[in-house]
DNA sequence: TCGGGCTGTCCGAGGGTGTCG
DNA sequence: CCGACACCCTCGGACAGCCCG
């Protein structure tokens, strides 16, 4: 489909440098010029409202009703004015339009921190969802987040008149730090605490690691350990807070998270913090539940490392089923996470409270998904275990 | 003299806020409020080029032209203007400004294809790049591109004239229909193909490439087989150019390249082709040169589940040494990308033709650097397989 | 007296959006 | 219904006046 017509009038006469072979100027080109005016200087001119007007016989007001959808325009005189526009394929100009205005179409992304699986996804979902809407996104990364960079971001955008900030972080801080920075607009963020002052959008992270948990305990684990997040990470800290929980709802003792940054390598450090630990009073867990599977993945390194057999000795159950999980040595159990339907959630919202900022509210409800694979199974029995 | 008498005569309060009113009552004032005008609704109206005239004692055109640094200024009146910037906070309206000069301090991002490690974080670094260059960005992203997704994205950064469009996407097609589409701003282009009509951004994927296969031939490999990405990336076709260019150049034999998506499942799949196309007179290469590094993981499951030994029968060499490289099983040899480096690479490309379109020139420089870990190793020699 | 460097006034754009009549 | 008019905010060209050497 999309291969065949690419063939477009080729641009560049002079330059030289068109879709140098293949690509055969075929096409009939014209459509060029009925676009807009040419001026003297040869240089094509976007159409204007007025030039619709002239063309369709009316004041350019009266484009502009057409245009915004307004009453007070005779049927038969939209249809004229809306052919005008179509046969001179009239584009209004953003500029202009913002400028008399002051609303854009356009809605501001912060994304704050490295680009992960995750956020990455997210953010891609909510860039589709949002032209799919008819808004333009303009958009600030940026993978060290201070005050001063985040405030430099908003306000950047505040003057381009945003009509939303959405923000794509799973940092405490980055939230805390633009709920206070002073704005005009509203902010929508991905947060999985509800602290208010804006807008939330969020998956259900303690309910999808309880579920993980329970998993675990159902097949007879009760020694299970937790490799979080970062300290500043909201859905690090649900999940412990589920991890922590579900134990105690079954009264199974439990050990102190080791805390990770979301990386690999610190995945490889936590596993290796276990076996270092380890000695005949303390033995490993059978199970471990792993925050992310970038660090179940060097869990899984240090375990290998050391010998210990995955799941034979120890379980590993990771978090969001990347693509790359189910190749894993062995291939990871995991819950799987819609990071592209949270991306289209946040659009939702943000159009939710375009309408009315009021009555706008939250959403919070996608629940992650188990993906069981090769890295979890039954403990051994004490038998069995102490017969290796 | 002090600027607050440079006023004109104080104004009825009457006719709206615009600068065309008296503007008056400035005297003690302006003082008061620091940064911007309350109107007599009560919201606060940004300050605007009329009031930081006021505030300096100049006119507004002056102040214009300390705004675009336009000589003809004294540098004493320089200062006052910009002391008065600073003291009203003023920043001039993006939408006014795009109004009527026709450039918008913006840059339009296309990122088609999934959003993967490279990509991600080419584009962040682009984009802090950008916005420490003082540009802002308008992003459109799109997992599938189209010819009619791309030109709706292309027209909608026109329209919203951009200073240039940077395509972020390996692949060969939606360069080519970018290309096509009739615009009329430079486009900066990640290509590691010069077909022209662009600028171009790349890395050097023949000469990674080419390292990685001479690394593996003076560690005493001479079956080395490739799994390459698809057939549309162009780095996948530098990749697979490279690897047969560097068989030939030894004289050694080679096998077709199997193809893969760049997903770890496709690598699995490349992984158990070899394996299943194994026989006495086909035995299984002594190395495989995969296109990167989640393919090369798929590949390596692939070995295990089949019982093939890595390094030992088989050594694995990868692609881009994303953070998860170091903890597969075995640690992956990889070449290193600096997909950073590559962002701010763009962001340089682009400031160089918004300068002089003519004279920039493409930068494409960057060569990845290889990182042995314990994927590779020399092959054993025919005696001691056979006695396997 | 004259030539130049700074600045100010005076518009016309730029492309729309409101309100009023 | 629909047209007039004012306004959003900045750019930039035309032109004149001022101060200074």
């Amino acid at each position: 489909m999309s291969a065949t017509d690419a063939a477009e009038p080729a641009g560049a006469p002079a330059g030289g440098a068109g879709p140098a072979d293949g690509a055969g100027g075929a096409a009939a080109g014209v459509a060029a010029s009925v676009t807009g005016s040419v001026s003297p200087a040869g240089s094509v001119r976007a159409a204007t409202m007025f030039d619709v007007a002239r063309v369709a016989g009316v004041s350019h007001q009266t484009v502009s009703r057409v245009l915004n959808n307004l009453p007070g325009v005779r049927a038969s005189t939209r249809v004229r004015v809306e052919q005008a526009m179509t046969e001179l394929s009239y584009v209004p100009s953003p500029a202009a339009r913002t400028l008399a205005s002051r609303r854009s179409q356009t809605i501001g992304l912060i994304q704050a921190g490295r680009p992960d699986y995750g956020p990455s996804n997210a953010a891609l979902a909510f860039n589709e969802a949002a032209h799919a809407a008819n808004y333009t996104v303009t958009q600030a990364g940026m993978r060290d987040f201070d005050a001063a960079s985040l405030r430099a971001a908003v306000q950047m955008m505040v003057r381009h008149n945003v009509e939303a900030i959405v923000l794509i972080s799973g940092e405490r801080q980055a939230l805390d730090i633009i709920r206070g920075i002073e704005r005009s607009v509203p902010l929508i963020a991905v947060s999985s605490e509800d602290v208010g002052g804006f807008h939330r959008v969020a998956m259900n992270q303690y309910e999808g690691a309880r579920l993980a948990v329970e998993y675990l305990i159902s097949i007879g684990h009760t020694d299970i350990a937790h490799v979080a997040g970062p300290a500043d990470s909201m859905d690090a800290t649900e999940r412990v807070r589920a991890w922590s929980d579900t134990l105690a709802a079954h009264a199974l003792p439990q050990r102190p998270a080791i805390i990770g940054d979301w990386q690999s390598t610190s995945g490889y450090a936590a596993g290796r913090a276990m076996i270092g630990a380890r000695d005949p009073a303390h033995p490993l867990p059978t199970a471990v539940f792993v925050g992310n599977d970038q660090m179940a993945l060097g869990v899984l390194h240090a375990f290998r490392d050391a010998g210990v057999r995955v799941p034979g000795e120890v379980s590993v159950m990771g978090f969001d089923d990347i693509p790359e999980a189910a190749h894993f040595a062995p291939p990871l159990s995991t819950m799987r996470q819609d990071f592209s339907g949270l991306g289209r959630d946040i659009m939702a919202v943000v159009l939710d409270v375009l309408v009315d900022e009021q009555k706008a509210g939250d959403r919070a409800g996608r629940v992650s998904e188990m993906v069981v694979r090769e890295s979890t199974a039954p403990p051994r029995t004490g038998a069995a275990r102490s017969a290796r």
